[in-house]
RNA sequence: GGGCUCGUAGCUCAGCCAGGCAGAGCAACGGGCUUUUAACCCGUUGGCCGCGGGUUCAAAUCCCGUCGAGCCCGCCA
């Protein structure tokens, strides 16, 4: 480890600022009356050379810092973008004590807006403030920081460093409320229900278990709030919908994540085919909005969102892509086809699925619903013939959407729950993909649901799709990683700072 | 869970195949420079080669194990 010298460097100047009554960790407040967007936008057009009476007050973090003598060149950067500073011997206050100040410090300037003669607009610095001192170096200026594990464990550097990783957030900010504007406008109201559970439900997946010490009880953390959100529509309310954090005790992988956010919303009194058409025009709307057409490009490939979207069977997908017709197939074969295609599953439900994403799944790039799901892996949705009446949403050959008519009859409801029981008794699997018997949802049910159809969205997956990133992390702050060991901080390396601040 | 790849200075990377003093650029430090923008020039500092074991006179390099990360497959609607 080297970084104790470097850092010595640091510290020292830290300490050379304390001695000149100039510690940036005691200011509280620095007065920015411009940022660098603002500046770049009303001046832009000044002439090469050119030198305004502008005055600006200014604070962001140094970037890059470049020394020529008398004048020193340096890069600000704040949440609006980013603009070059320079401090001339001649004219900025305690030009010497600049040495002082290094790239990755975070400072704030009083100055003039000029031009220099290479044409590049800059504050020159008539005043300036450190505000807080970087204890630690910045990544190299050219490359960067692209350690992809780095940039995940210290997503604050990647935001520092990746203006690109900072931009898919703003964007993930827009899509929010974009979609919260549409649902609202729609009469729909935003809820919370709650991610401590005592029976989880709504999905299949295995779930985060925790425990309650004054209730002395087991907890699950949700895999889905949907039953909740049910229990709303007993209540009384016809719209609702959540932004809900979910959490999944499963794998990893670029569409996985162990946590991750669902927007579910519920409507009574409309069918499967009005939710499909509300969907089309929510999901036009918000990617018309943001890039100002239907089409984005994802991965190299052309994304259209314009409606209306393609609507198929699951079965009738198989069968388009190759796959075998599965409604002319009794158990035994569709089992054996299955087997060679090393498929093993107990349920001939999940077989056809199978068989969908081995055969269809892929090919979907446009937005398509993908509609009657077997009934056996569908325990809370209505039937439609011998199908569940359900649909998946698939996008770039991901799933993104997945809804059903609710059911609502409390007895078919029990018995679904019943089922799934005996098959959690029967299977090898430890029961992790069956759902638990939920007894307080089958007694809402019994005080009447209102007919109702409800989506799960996977809105990770539609902000990998409107960023073009090819996995979810990328659309995560902080994913989930492995325990980092052995971290050392500076009080650590050096005890003596700790005497500064007492 | 299976396969493949990667881990060397704060950052970006060489060195490994074929064992022989631990390397470069950037950053940092000292000096020069009043219009640069990857500034430049001169000099200096900086290493648990992820970790543990083995082979060897000698290991960053070869072998085994392990931890972390990435990609693919399986699984998770």
């Amino acid at each position: 480890m080297t970084l104790p010298k470097l850092v010595k460097d640091y510290i020292d100047k830290l300490k050379e600022l304390r001695e000149l009554g100039k510690d940036p960790f005691i200011i509280k407040k620095f007065e920015k009356d411009a940022d660098a967007a603002y500046v770049i936008k009303k001046f832009s057009g000044l002439e090469a050379g050119e030198e305004t009476d502008y005055k600006v007050k200014m604070a962001g973090r140094l970037l890059s810092k470049r020394k020529h003598g008398g004048v020193i060149f340096a890069d600000l950067k704040d949440s609006s973008g980013k603009i070059q500073l320079v401090f001339r011997k001649d004219y900025t206050d305690e030009f010497k004590v600049l040495r002082l100040v290094d790239r990755g410090d975070i400072i704030g300037v009083e100055g003039i807006v000029i031009k220099t003669k290479r044409g590049e607009l800059s504050i020159l610095v008539k005043s300036w403030v450190v505000l807080s001192k970087a204890l630690r170096p910045l990544p190299d200026k050219w490359h960067g920081l692209e350690d992809i594990e780095t940039r995940y464990r210290q997503r604050y550097v990647d935001f520092i460093m990746n203006e690109e990783s900072r931009k898919s957030f703003i964007l993930i900010n827009k899509v929010l409320h974009l979609i919260r504007s549409y649902l609202n406008e729609n009469g729909f109201i935003e809820v919370y229900t709650p991610i401590l559970q005592p029976v989880y439900g709504g999905a299949f997946a295995r779930p985060f278990e925790t425990y309650h010490h004054f209730l002395e009880e087991k907890m699950y953390l949700r895999i889905a709030p949907e039953l909740y959100l049910k229990r709303l529509l007993v209540g009384g309310f016809e719209k609702v919908y959540e932004f809900a954090p979910c959490f999944r005790n499963e794998d990893v992988d670029s569409l996985h994540n162990p946590e991750f956010i669902q927007l579910e919303f519920y409507w009574a009194y409309i069918e499967l085919k009005d939710l499909m058409d509300f969907l089309e025009k929510m999901f036009e709307s918000i990617v018309t909005n943001l890039v100002g057409d239907t089409k984005i490009e994802y991965q190299g490939k052309i994304i259209d969102f314009k409606r209306p979207w393609r609507r198929l069977r699951m079965v009738d997908a198989i069968k388009e892509f190759g796959g075998p017709d599965v409604e002319k197939m009794g158990d035994e074969e569709l089992f054996k086809h299955a087997e060679e295609l090393g498929i093993h599953e107990e349920r001939r439900g999940e077989i056809i699925e199978k068989l969908f994403d081995c055969y269809a799944k892929d090919r979907f790039v446009n937005p398509t619903f993908v509609t009657h799901f077997p009934l056996d892996i569908s325990p809370l949705a209505k039937k439609a013939g011998g199908y569940a009446d359900r649909m998946e949403l698939y996008i770039a050959g991901m799933e993104v959407a997945n809804g059903f008519s609710e059911l609502n009859n409390p007895i078919e409801q029990y018995k679904r729950f019943k089922e799934e029981e005996e098959l959690r008794k029967k299977s090898d699997k430890k029961g992790l993909e069956t759902m638990p018997m939920d007894k307080d949802y089958v007694r809402a049910l019994e005080y009447g649901m209102p007919p109702a159809t409800g989506v799960g969205v996977g809105l990770g997956r539609f902000f990998m799709i409107l960023n073009d990133k090819a996995t979810l992390r990328e659309v995560i702050a902080f994913p989930t990683l492995a325990r980092e060991e052995g971290i050392e901080v500076i009080p650590e390396l050096y005890p003596e700072v700790m005497d500064w601040y007492d």
